[in-house]
RNA sequence: GCUCCCGUAGUGUAGCGGCCAAUCAUGCCGGCCUUUCGAGCCGGCGACUCGGGUUCAAAUCCCGACGGGAGCACCA
């Protein structure tokens, strides 16, 4: 075959995302959000590439809440699991099955007592403190010193409530002088007698990430985990238990970090403002939940694609939002109607104004979106802003007529002119519009905005695009989108 | 400090030994469409972190430096 051919279509596969290994055998994966919160901005691209890649294969996803207990800075939120869950469903992640890691505590005591008898982990009743600096001086303590049955004995008196909280741990024996100070004799089990709000107070000892993830991944058949950068360790800790009990678990697969520049809010940070009510619920657009997304009017495509457009790299990235805007309106620019709105309107009286009378207006400059009739009186409304920086200068009302801005504003011509085009409105509606960093910008609409219905999406022009959320007799509620 | 990862235009990204005087998106600038600071169309701007090495040939492989990130939690 001539070699250009074969040149030529190695140029031509793009833009996708790398192929698996180790196929061969189907695809099942997972996903393991923490129940503290709906899924944000920055957890979709878990949920999706996860679902591109199920999808791809063939294979199976399964949905794991990964919700031990926590800690005192990260709780688990009961509303939280059905928020995940209507996100995923808005974003159109499908899944083949639900777990629960709080109700699996009993398999992972029965491992845990596997690896003890093995001699692979030990209960340690050293303070976090003491711990801290053991690890860091690649000390062992006396506890790793303890026989199987002793270890075995404490392991009981954990799970039967003999300690309180912070005073014993079920570690793993790794090395203490292993040269990456971060995997040196892990902490596998803790005890915690916060209050679950799955299971209550059933359990006191609660398993870690890597031990529960460690189990589970072999349990579950899992053949691939697709997880964040900061998570590395974890799979060197999974492969090193996997190897004490003899099984074998899946392959890791990792992305960078991924922080969207306007999106600082943790996730933590934002359900302390959503129950204090300094925001308005999780779906503020503060949040950047999904949930908040869907209310501003982005568009699950528009999400998919712009995590997408990051493909699988391990570099860290931060992104302007402006990139998902980009998106979201390829999306819905084409059937969105544009309409006037003018923030902090200003009043102007034309004198010498001709008799127009109404004046129709395409609502789309260039798709066949139909017109609107609008009634021109001498009295209209413009942006505050525009009247600021135009007053006194010959201004074009857009699609009306040209004046000197002034309170009194003088007609001058009708032709159109190469002078600044302003938005305008002449029976006024009021409208409130839902910014991006929570505040209210109030203003003017025209008439016709009240015929919307909610989740349509207009254009105010020379403003943005916003989501209709709720429509009364004389005043309309609409969410910024984006410009 | 230690361990690991990453380093292509402003921001992301493709390329992973010759086709690269480097892809695409976004951004920015200009033009057109002649009434949006929107969209679309057209054009333009703009990058292989640096230094060695391997090779006939390196953005692509190796080493080092520099820069960035993550981990070193009884969080996930």
């Amino acid at each position: 075959m001539a070699p250009e051919l074969m040149e030529r279509r190695k140029k031509e596969r793009s833009n996708e995302l790398p192929e698996l290994k180790n196929t061969e055998k189907g695809v099942v994966m997972r996903m393991a959000p923490y129940p503290s919160g709906p899924l944000h901005i920055g957890n979709a691209r878990m949920a999706i590439l996860n679902d591109e890649y199920v999808k791809r294969y063939g294979g199976k996803l399964y949905l794991v809440y990964d919700d031990t207990i926590g800690s005192s800075e990260k709780i688990p939120d009961m509303e939280a699991y059905n928020l995940i869950a209507d996100g995923l469903k808005w974003l159109g992640v499908d899944y083949h099955g639900v777990f629960y890691k709080s109700d699996r505590l009993e398999i992972f005591y029965e491992w845990a007592e596997r690896l003890i008898k093995i001699g692979g982990a030990y209960v340690c009743e050293c303070s976090a403190e003491e711990l801290r600096k053991n690890r860091e001086k690649g000390i062992e303590c006396k506890h790793r010193q303890q026989s199987i049955e002793e270890n075995l004995e404490k392991w009981r008196k954990m799970l039967n409530g003999e300690y309180g909280e912070g005073e014993a741990i079920l570690r793993i024996k790794t090395d203490m002088k292993h040269p990456n100070p971060a995997f040196r004799d892990r902490v596998l089990s803790r005890i915690s007698k916060r209050e679950h709000p799955r299971v209550g107070d059933r359990y006191h000892v609660w398993p870690l990430l890597e031990f529960s993830w460690a189990v589970d991944d072999h349990l579950l058949g899992i053949t691939h985990v697709l997880r964040g950068k900061d998570l590395v360790m974890e799979d060197m800790m999974e492969e090193c238990l996997w190897k004490l009990f003899g099984i074998d678990g899946p392959e890791f697969i990792h992305y960078g970090m991924l922080r969207v520049k306007e999106a600082k809010l943790s996730k933590s940070k934002s359900g302390k403002e959503v129950r204090s009510g300094m925001f308005s619920g999780w779906d503020d657009p503060r949040t950047w939940s999904l949930q908040s997304l869907k209310r501003r009017g982005i568009k699950p495509e528009a999400i998919r694609s712009f995590i997408l457009s990051f493909g699988l790299s391990q570099s860290d990235i931060e992104v302007p939002a402006e990139n998902l805007y980009a998106e979201n309106r390829k999306l819905i620019d084409a059937d969105t109607h544009r309409r006037m709105f003018v923030p902090d309107p200003v009043k102007i009286v034309i004198k010498n104004m001709p008799d127009i009378g109404d004046v129709e207006l395409a609502n789309h400059p260039k798709e066949a979106l139909g017109k609107r009739k609008i009634t021109v009186k001498n009295e209209i409304y413009i942006a505050g802003e525009d009247f600021e920086k135009f007053r006194g200068k010959e201004i074009r009302l857009k699609d009306l007529f040209n004046i000197i801005l002034d309170k009194e504003a003088g007609f001058t011509s009708i032709s159109n002119k190469e002078i600044p085009r302003i938005q305008w409105v002449s029976e006024p509606i009021d409208v409130e519009v839902v910014m991006v960093d929570g505040t209210i910008k109030k203003g003017y609409g025209e008439r016709s905005i009240l015929d919307f219905k909610p989740d349509d999406m207009v254009q105010f022009e020379r403003f943005g695009f916003v989501r209709i959320d709720s429509v009364e007799e004389r005043r309309v509620r609409v969410y910024f989108a984006h410009p």
